[in-house]
RNA sequence: GGCGGGGUAGCCAAGUGGUAAGGCCGGGCUCUGCAAAAGCCCCAUGCGACGGUUCGAUUCCGUCCCCCGCCUCCA
């Protein structure tokens, strides 16, 4: 069996991946999605991009991966964002939804098994069960104002993903000050009254009428849908204080025996934007979409974010982007170079074990760099054989083999290619006869023409070759 | 103050107690009517600073400097 490692947040260790007993090669993973009052940057996707290269990873490995995005569809923002433009909530959040399930499918993200919304009816009423647990159990308490609080004094556990000891915190500056109802200070919301600014915004509950916290939400819905215990719980490192944290709480006090609630904590670390933070007002602030619209497709956009390893500071810069654009051209032209030698022989030679590196580099925490390093290697290599007539066509089948592997994890193969239009196809006939009766001014003609149309032509040793330009 | 992440060539970035992967940029060459593309080759006596251990350290230990993040609802 080959052994997946990754970090733990919990353990701080390098930990080898093993289903839980009973389970044979499945593994559940949840991981902590958008909330939908905008489109999600750029930031986001980073995190989204990094669950997707452990899920595809994973299953290349031969794991059955289970996994649950939630999406955040009610908080703070979201009933400020509806009310600002009176709508109603799900009206707000909806085009935002969608444009989440566009951008991930540019992002080519293998679509997870489930996506709970927050305010889905039956989501509701699981937390609503949840908090009915804890404070059955005296975990949680109703404060004078209504809404329910956790009681982090009733879990000498809370801090352990974060490694920090309460007692020695310094208060945020984000702590509300009108807070005031509540038993401690760090106590968090679980259920939130309904008050005036909320609107339409609210459930019935035995506690009278509210919203839910965000904690309880992702305990809620993963617990939910893949059981007491998760085997990966993945998200931001910003995350890991107080959301995770808080999740666990939630779980392991409100779960029906000691069970831990996730076995694997990854985290992602922040994405930065050309050097800073990114932030609108720096004017460094990217949603997908924006950078479509100035020219970069998708997968140059998953290349550049897939290219660092998850857990370092990703500076994403138009550069890097650029750099992305050129190494996959460069890969492009390989498959397609390994495609004419390969030709339609039925026979497959494998290609040197050196390759198979290329997976064993990610079953190290996913080291990505010493991944594609593998991958750029064979490149050249291979180049190298073309070039002195020595790859067979059996050979080059191998490598193709072993390269949709290779994409099967890394997902950045070329769209589909446009198919050549009519016009343009007639064009380059005659612009085949114009060269090769050394007609060079007509050649130079005709090229504009294919170029007016959108198309770029190449002239490579083996002829004419177009491109949607 | 507490807890994390990080400082490796112009940029991005792996890695190892034994003499620095890979990508981009740049340079050279090949191909070539031109243009473009593509391919190959070259490109860090050096791994934040200073000490120490060692036959030998970028890698281990110590001290220090710098950058970034979290510390109550931001991936």
């Amino acid at each position: 069996m080959v052994a997946v490692q990754v970090h733990n947040t919990l353990s701080r260790k390098l930990e080898a991946i093993v289903p839980r007993p009973g389970e044979r090669q499945t593994l559940s993973l949840y991981t902590c999605g958008p909330t939908i009052y905008a489109h999600a940057h750029i930031g986001n996707f980073r995190a989204y991009v990094f669950e997707d290269l452990l899920q595809r990873h994973l299953q290349e490995r031969g794991f059955t991966v289970r996994r649950v995005m939630n999406l955040t569809d009610v908080d703070d923002k979201t009933i400020r964002g509806a009310h600002a433009s009176g709508m109603a909530l799900g009206d707000y959040t909806r085009p935002f939804k969608e444009a989440f399930f566009e951008d991930a499918k540019t992002l080519r993200l293998v679509p997870a098994e489930a996506y709970p919304a927050a305010t889905d009816p039956e989501q509701i009423a699981r937390m609503i069960a949840m908090i009915a647990s804890l404070m059955e159990r005296g975990h949680a308490y109703q404060a004078e104002d209504g809404s329910l609080y956790f009681r982090i004094a009733s879990f000498p556990d809370y801090g352990k993903l974060a490694h920090v000891d309460l007692e020695g915190q310094r208060p945020g500056q984000r702590v509300a000050s009108d807070e005031y109802e509540k038993e401690a200070v760090a106590d968090f919301a679980l259920w939130k009254a309904w008050v005036a600014e909320d609107g339409a915004v609210g459930w019935e509950s035995p506690w009278g009428k509210g919203r839910p916290g965000w904690h309880i939400e992702c305990s809620a819905m993963a617990t939910g849908l893949l059981g007491e215990t998760i085997d990966i719980h993945c998200g931001g490192v910003d995350n890991i204080f107080p959301h995770h944290e808080a999740e666990i709480a939630q779980c392991e006090c409100a779960g029906h025996g000691k069970a831990p609630f996730v076995r694997y904590w990854m985290h992602c670390a922040h994405l930065m934007v050309e050097g800073s933070k990114m932030a609108k007002s720096a004017g460094n602030f990217f949603t997908l979409r924006d950078l479509l619209e100035k020219g970069w497709t998708g997968r140059e956009v998953r290349y550049a974010l897939i290219s660092v390893h998850y857990r370092g500071a990703l500076n994403f810069t138009m550069e890097g982007l650029a750099a992305a654009r050129t190494a996959l051209a460069r890969l492009d032209a390989w498959r397609e170079r390994l495609t004419e030698t390969a030709g339609s022989e039925p026979a497959v030679e494998a290609p040197d074990a050196t390759t198979e590196g290329f997976f064993t580099a990610l079953d190290d925490d996913l080291n990505i760099s010493g991944a594609l390093a593998i991958l750029f290697e064979t490149l050249r290599e291979s180049n190298r054989s073309m070039d002195e007539g020595r790859l067979t066509p059996p050979q080059a089948r191998g490598l193709l083999a072993w390269l949709a592997r290779v994409d099967g994890v890394l997902a950045l193969q070329p769209d589909d290619v446009a198919a050549i239009p009519q016009e343009v196809e007639e064009l380059l006939a005659d612009r085949a006869a114009a060269r090769a009766a050394k007609e060079w001014k007509k050649s130079d003609e005709l090229r504009d023409k294919i170029a007016d149309l959108g198309w770029v032509v190449k002239d490579t040793k083996d002829g004419q070759r177009v491109t949607k330009s």
